[in-house]
DNA sequence: GTCTATAAGGAGATAGAC
DNA sequence: GTCTATCTCCTTATAGAC
């Protein structure tokens, strides 16, 4: 209760970095012990299996990405500037990160079809990422030609569509041509 | 040269089967040789390693896919019918394969940043697709208020977020909606 | 060219000492 | 609650008989 860079944070930690740039299924619990400096058995007292521990990554870089998120769009003053934020915001992740794509759409292609727990949760998170561009549209003026449920939904697709054609073409050139096609269409 | 059900086309349809089904990096050797009722050293005969199996299921599919894509576009005469022909052609492949998005995303998703090859080939396999986008919307009238290029650009990254986020969602929704937004963008 | 047998290592998970 | 030691199974790949 005292320090709270306890055994389980530890854990976490390396398998943030693990599961995202190596995948969760080649990330070995034995790698994430030695890395983490612990023992197999502090481990499965923390998390009674490996997919248990996918889940608390989950949660917990969901909660990190909401905050982070948050942070950058409340930078920007202008409806506009939040919508075209999305865009950098995941542009610096792409930079930051080596073009590796969606975190939680990294997992969602790794698990199996029947992993219902891992795969409905990375679901309701890309609800609610949905519902942020609903939120930053509904305060803007929008293109004549779109209604407002199309516009969000065309730009949520966009994005993930550019963020994981990045991934092969080692790029974020996608995303950049994305926020300008985006740009181009707010001013008609 | 004779009879054409070679042990090399057996280890390759078992191959496109369970690396799509159950990714690669899940899908061992042992299986393959398995299902695929062969020797683990004829395996290791046609195939020095099982990243030189990938590089030849990706060719594989490819050839596959583009001839099927191609054989299903045909039967559209009118180019607007083409390029929404675009959107059938995903959603009736989401279906058949219980969700599980497009195989070279799949890939590109799986395996390691340093699989140049394996990489490359999927960004050029993108970069035609691309091209047979572009290639419909040249015979097209497009909207007033987006280049050809972007238009273009906008289909390819709305097929490809709809088909990963219909994977944890187990949906083509994200596709017909798609293809609703697009359809109703000709018509301005 | 196909087979069996084996190698060498890593996977996820558990038992039990401390 | 953390540790060491172990279990069982599976991984990719190779050697050598046929």
């Amino acid at each position: 209760m005292s320090m709270k860079e306890s055994v389980r944070d530890r854990i976490l930690q390396v398998s943030e970095r693990l599961f995202y740039k190596q995948g969760y299924n080649l990330t070995g619990i034995n790698q994430i012990i030695a890395e983490a400096g612990i023992a197999k058995g502090s481990l499965y007292n923390h998390f009674k299996s490996k997919e248990e521990l996918l889940m608390s990554y989950l949660e917990s870089i969901e909660k990190e990405w909401f905050s982070s998120l948050n942070a950058f769009l409340e930078q920007q003053k202008k409806p506009e500037d939040k919508l075209l934020g999305l865009f950098d915001f995941r542009m610096k992740a792409q930079m930051n990160s080596g073009f590796l794509g969606c975190r939680f759409v990294k997992v969602s292609v790794e698990v199996p079809k029947d992993s219902s727990e891992v795969l409905s949760f990375i679901a309701g998170h890309k609800k609610k990422y949905a519902g942020i561009i609903d939120n930053i549209l509904s305060e803007m003026d929008l293109p004549v030609f779109l209604q407002k449920e199309d516009f969000s939904m065309m730009v949520l697709l966009m994005i993930e569509g550019a963020s994981v054609l990045g991934i092969s073409a080692n790029s974020s050139l996608q995303l950049e041509r994305s926020k300008q096609i985006i740009s181009g269409l707010l001013k008609k």
